[in-house]
This record gives structure tokens, sequence and C-alpha cells, in this order.
DNA sequence: TCAATAAATGCACTTCCGTTGCACTACTAT
DNA sequence: ATAGTAGTGCAACGGAAGTGCATTTATTGA
């Protein structure tokens, strides 16, 4: 418990109860979750709250935003001494279309890719659809 | 003209004057464009046909729709001939955080990844976002 | 310690996009 | 010509993102 407090301080966050609590939750799951599942995990936080904890969050470097085709934003929490703006760093993700869940592939790097003259890349979002293992398994 | 028509003919969709409009539309266009775009065009037309027409070209292989992470569904033609459902025919996409602009990279195509055991890929979906050969330029 | 300040949280509300149901019109085929 | 199908338009809903402001909680400095 202490290792989350001390995380959220060694990035600038201060660990408050409900921002502790959340990061605990994002941590238990081992899926990326949207703004949505954490409002029902708390029903007693407000929305806004928990809409600019996970802003900050990701200002800051804790957890990392994913745009897996659903329109819907998910998050999940960075390795740590992550460094999610360098390329080195960009992991894929995998979305399942069966159970719908998006998962970080932490293994799986982006791969470089050379882009024509003029073109400066900066961030990069790789998603793979299809089915996931505990799925494709039954 | 009559190009589009057989065009749309040939993958099973009916030349309506409409959907003439909507595909000359975004020939013109080099970038991806978003439903409002098209409906910021065609004044008259109403947003329902609209949706409608884009989603009758997706289905029939006409239009692929492209996730850029701006929350916002972009459409671009597809190649004539292409498949977009074969993984070789999946391109990258390039957003623009500049001047806000999606436009395919034909191309480049998305490297094959080895996923961990279990995983099985149906599509990939893989954008790169920084400045543009346009914005870059000046 | 206590006031002054800043940060965090909660509430209400808006906006935007995607989507659907239903009615109406235009086209096609017999 | 008429029945049936496909296309279009209107209205409305729902979900998610985002914002402004009031209130509470924490921090700081006298």
């Amino acid at each position: 418990m202490k290792e989350i407090e001390k995380r959220l301080n060694d990035n600038g966050v201060r660990p408050t109860a409900m921002r502790i609590l959340i990061y605990k939750y994002m941590a238990e799951k081992e899926i990326a979750v949207a703004l949505t599942d954490i409002e029902n995990a708390f029903a007693k936080a407000d929305r806004t709250t928990l809409y600019r904890t996970l802003k900050t969050f990701e200002e800051k470097g804790i957890v990392h935003q994913i745009d897996d085709g659903t329109h819907i934003s998910k998050f999940a929490l960075c390795e740590p001494g992550c460094n999610c703006e360098l390329e080195q760093d960009l992991h894929l993700h995998f979305h399942c279309n069966n159970c719908d869940e998006t998962i970080c592939l932490t293994e799986q790097k982006i791969p470089h890719i050379n882009l024509p003259d003029g073109y400066v890349a900066e961030d990069a979002n790789l998603v793979l659809k299809g089915i996931c293992e505990k799925c494709s398994g039954q």
C-alpha cells in the first residue's frame, strides 16, 4: 500500500485516498479500463473526479491512454520506469473481439516504421484485434 | 463520372446521385474524412443519409474506417482492388498533430507481429502521430 | 495554532458524435 | 400499373467527453 503512495509521490501526484483506490483498482485489473468501468467500481465517487484523476495520471506518466477502436478511451498503468513517450517503450495492445477486453502486450514493441520524407512521427498506436488467449482456449 | 458509377455497381451498391457525390467528394479529398466533414460539404443532405451511405460503402469494401485516436471515426476510399480485411492490405495511417488531418499511407504496410501463444489476430490498426509533410515543410 | 492559500472533489450542465425508429419518396421488377 | 424494395429525411435518444463553479480538504507560513 505504501508502495502506491510512493509511486504517486515519485511522479508528482499527491496520494489522496481516491487516487490510491483508483491506482489499486487498475493494478488489480490486468486489462485496460474505461472511465465507465471505474465509475461502476466506485459508485460513490463522482465521474468528474475519476475523469480528472485519469488525466492527471496520464500527464504524470502513471497511466497511458489506449485507443482500441471502440471509441472509448481506455487506460492502463505504465510499467514502472517506462517512458511512454519514447519510441522504444511503445508497446502494442490487443483487443479481443469476443470478450471485448483490451490488454497491454508490453513485451511486444511496435516496430520502427520508415515514413516518407517530410513525415515526423512523435507517437504511435498499434492495436491488434482478434481472439485473446482466454477466449481462444475455450 | 461513369467510372464512379461503375465502381459502385461493381461493389454491389446502387449508384444514386447522393452516393456518387459522396464518392466524388472523398476521391477529391486526399485525406480521411469524418461524417461531419461530409455533412458540412453537403449542407442539403441529411446526416443520417450520409451516415448510412458510409456504412454501406464500408460493408461493400468501398471505404475503410479509420480510428486515428481523435474519437471521431474517419473514412477513406479503399484502393481499387484492395482487400481491407486481408493482412497484406492493412496499411498504416498518419495523423498530424498540427493540422489535425489524417491520411492513408497505403504504401506502408503494417509489419507482421508475432503474438504470444493463444492470441489470434484478425485485424490491425496502426496510427502514427506527428507532423505531416505539409506542416513540417513550413 | 490558525488563517490564507492552493489543491482536490462534487454537482450540474453542455456539446458532440453515433445510432435508431419511423414515415415518406424513388426506384425496380413483374 | 402496381406491389415491393431500397434510399432518404426527420426527430429523437444515449453515451462519452469536457467545462464552470461551488465546496471541501489539504498545505503552508506567519
